[in-house]
RNA sequence: GAGGGUAUAGCUCAGUUGGUUAGAGCACCAGAUUGUGGUUCUGGAAGUCGAGGGUUCAACUCCCUCUACUCUCCCCA
């Protein structure tokens, strides 16, 4: 008898148990990173309407997108009508432009859910991926310091993983096309320049310079020179902020970008956010063009080369495809499978976790009905709980209990009912105690609170 | 879409200038006498050597084709 091989597609991550748990911990943490700022749940559906989803997306994107079809239509020959979504924010915009109506704005909303990629596949980089979004859009207008907010959420929250250090690149596009500007880049040319300007910090300045020079561009090297000096500008955000009003450029664009900008740090400030976590990189552009103003970039700071894991920025018109209210917006998005990708490569995944807190083993086959009773009493406390459900070996229950990685076992047998006794076995630290039956919970939850103030600790 | 690399047990990999029954570690299952796991010991199960073709007395080994996987570039979370 052949079997199919059980493999899945390539590009997607599938965990087992005790990984889920960890990345279901990382999620929730990410969750309440959102709410404890006020913003408001959505979800919307894997999959959308062609017609809706590729209104005016370029062609890389569109060779990215998987179609959805019934195989009725596919054998009648026509082309896929439905398509699964290969980000949150499209679908974002047209949910917004859908419900304007019932919603308040400005409006916060954040949403967690997986998007879709036909990409190539490699390291960190997924064709099924989870997004945790959040974005404020507004009606008319938004004001710039909403811009300040949102790193500061996902600042928190990076905070709260313990990942280890990282930072949050920021710019504000109008600064680098008022540069462009003053030095006389053509206004056709400035957004192919921004896309080779943004990869400086990976290809180096030499090769910028070149490419600048080369037959794409063909600038003089002096103009080259006013940019490159230009992208040295470095420091605190705060000290690069203020070399900005120092540079002799005076133009309606990069002031505004400018004064964005300083917006932006004083609420940062404002907000109490540890300035180490942030700085303003004046070569971040983001490859997108729909990006207006402030753009951000996340790296993890000992390993950049896995690329940004949480990165966004303001645009001026969210939904122009689907209405013709003005609806300006910013977000940004945590690319949260590469970076349970990133904190798994780093060993800083506790797999430790267990989806129980205690299993009540099965000494006596005789005494089933009083185990599962006991369990149902550990749940009524708050505890996980699992019962041996198969009459095994006791040493095979033992060993069900190692590789589950449950913290408790409890274990009852003729003689510890008799005298109305349980006895709870610590499979951490290897020791049990026998105690009377109504000092179960109790000794758990002692033993709980202080593995808690070890792990602090 | 362009260019490299790899393919042997569930996983990570050995396998000599082509030669007889293809191995190891980990994982798995079962034992080491009564109600105790994670350490140790013993045993067991497990492979169409990616698929197809060619050369040869003989191919895991050499050649060709295909497929899958993987890395870099492009682009992005």
């Amino acid at each position: 008898m052949s079997v199919v091989k059980p493999r899945v597609m390539q590009g997607v991550m599938e965990l087992l148990p005790r990984q889920q748990i960890a990345f279901q911990g990382v999620f929730d943490t990410i969750r309440r990173g959102f709410e404890r700022f006020g913003y408001a749940p959505i979800e919307t559906p894997a999959v959308e309407l062609t017609s809706v989803l590729l209104t005016k997306t370029g062609g890389e994107t569109e060779k990215q997108v998987y179609f959805v079809q019934s195989t009725g239509a596919r054998d009648q020959g026509k082309d896929p009508d439905l398509a699964l979504r290969f980000d949150l924010t499209v679908p974002l915009a047209r949910y917004v432009a859908k419900n304007e109506a019932n919603l308040t704005f400005p409006f916060r909303r954040y949403q967690m859910q997986r998007s879709y990629r036909g990409e190539r596949p490699q390291r960190g980089r997924y064709r099924e991926f989870y997004q945790c979004d959040i974005d404020v859009i507004g009606k008319e207008s938004l004001d710039p310091r909403y811009d300040a907010e949102v790193p500061a959420v996902m600042i928190g929250i990076f905070e709260e993983l313990e990942i280890g250090d990282f930072t949050v690149q920021l710019n504000n596009r109008k600064v680098l096309l008022g540069l462009l500007e003053s030095v006389g880049i053509d206004d056709e040319a400035r957004p192919r320049v921004l896309r080779e300007v943004d990869k400086i910090d990976k290809r180096g300045r030499e090769y910028l310079a070149e490419t600048l020079a080369g037959d794409d561009f063909v600038l003089p090297s002096a103009t080259i020179d006013k940019v490159l000096a230009f992208l040295a500008i470095d420091g605190s955000a705060r000290e690069v902020v203020d070399a900005l009003s120092q540079q002799g450029i005076d133009n309606e664009t990069f002031n505004e970008g400018r004064t964005q900008l300083e917006a932006v740090i004083g609420s940062l400030e404002a907000l109490q956010v540890n300035p180490s976590r942030y700085r303003v990189n004046v070569a971040i552009a983001r490859g997108l063009d729909y990006y207006t103003g402030t753009v951000y970039e996340t790296f993890l700071d000992d390993h950049k080369d896995l690329g940004s894991i949480c990165s966004g920025g303001r645009y001026e018109n969210l939904a122009s495809n689907y209405t013709k209210s003005k609806l300006p917006g910013v977000g940004m998005s945590i690319g949260l499978t590469r970076l349970f990708y990133l904190l798994q490569e780093l060993d800083l995944v506790d797999s430790t976790a267990s989806a129980a807190d205690v299993l009540v083993t099965q000494q006596d086959p005789e005494l089933y009905a009083e185990y599962l009773a006991l369990a149902t009493e550990l749940r009524a406390a708050g505890l996980r709980t699992e019962s041996v459900v198969e009459p095994w070996k006791f040493k095979k229950q033992m060993k069900y209990a190692n590789a589950t990685g449950v913290p408790f076992v409890v274990i009852v047998g003729a003689s510890e009912h008799d005298a109305n006794q349980v006895t709870l076995k610590d499979m951490v630290g290897g020791d049990q105690v026998t105690v009377a039956r109504s000092e179960l919970i109790p000794e758990i939850e002692r033993r709980r609170v202080a593995a808690q103030n070890r792990d602090d600790a």
